[in-house]
DNA sequence: TCGATATAGAGACTCTTTGTCAACTATAAG
DNA sequence: CTTATAGTTGACAAAGAGTCTCTATATCGA
């Protein structure tokens, strides 16, 4: 799955960062709760379990910077809270996600058509698209 | 446009709320703004323009109030504030929003597509959607 | 191993938003 | 018109997420 820390500590190295403990246990959660869309608050709390003395400045601050390095991306669930995932985007991998109004559950989908939308709105409105975030909202089978 | 104020005393005595001088002056502000999309703070700063007493308080209030009567709708483009626009769904105005990174202007389109999309995504994934949230991030006309 | 430089931790701080509560007011009933 | 009362307001406190500062420490190339 190409994610390994040898990898991941060199890209820190090309734009001029070190490859610490708490940057490394804090890779490790996100890494393990690869499934799970977490909050700073989240990963603290379970970063903390290996490396109690970390404090929660660190874990807002690295995951600024893995955003920054494309190595995480930042979610917005409009549940007040940012929140994280590995991003996958070197495999053109795209995908968004489907938000239970009942039980929070949260799904990724693949949307090709997305495309054909970019492109007509760059048509129709002289709108360079370079970003999309797109969100549905509903009930999953189990709450349905 | 169908926007008058006795219309709104009416939907807001329905649920058991008052009209109030503030709710009217806020009102007042989100009409008169119906192109912008205010922050809270926004709203405020206008709001003390004609009623220098009101407290910011009310401000939060009467926005969480409008968009529970679905009066308004709230906004999140990702830059740290709440943004409120003039809910104009029972006209079936469904429309999203394009942010330009560089000049921060909104612009506002109308997706035809997006209704065969969610059909996809309900066939495809057994998920009942019910609302959705579209946002398009790139380059206006003038930034590019 | 050593030194330059990036980074960590602590905690104060900012900023948006919410809660509390006594005082107030819109509205319906008398 | 007056009153009753339930909803509302304003002031301020305080929550809650996230940021900043400053000094000590760790990383990693030389």
């Amino acid at each position: 799955m190409g994610i390994d820390m040898e990898d991941l500590r060199k890209r820190l190295k090309e734009k001029g960062h070190k490859m610490t403990t708490q940057r490394r246990v804090i890779l490790d959660a996100i890494i393990e709760n690869r499934d799970e869309h977490l909050t700073p608050e989240e990963i603290y709390d379970i970063v903390k379990t290996k490396y109690p003395e970390i404090g929660i400045a660190t874990v807002y601050r690295t995951l600024q910077l893995l955003e920054k390095l494309n190595i995480i991306c930042r979610l917005n669930f409009d549940d007040g809270y940012n929140r994280y995932e590995l991003n996958y985007d070197s495999e053109e991998e795209q995908h968004h996600h489907l938000i239970c109004l009942n039980c929070g559950r949260v799904m990724e989908v693949k949307l090709d058509h997305l495309k054909s939308l970019e492109k007509q709105i760059e048509d129709e409105n002289d709108f360079k698209v370079v970003d999309h975030n797109v969100k549905f909202f509903g009930y999953c089978t189990d709450c349905q």
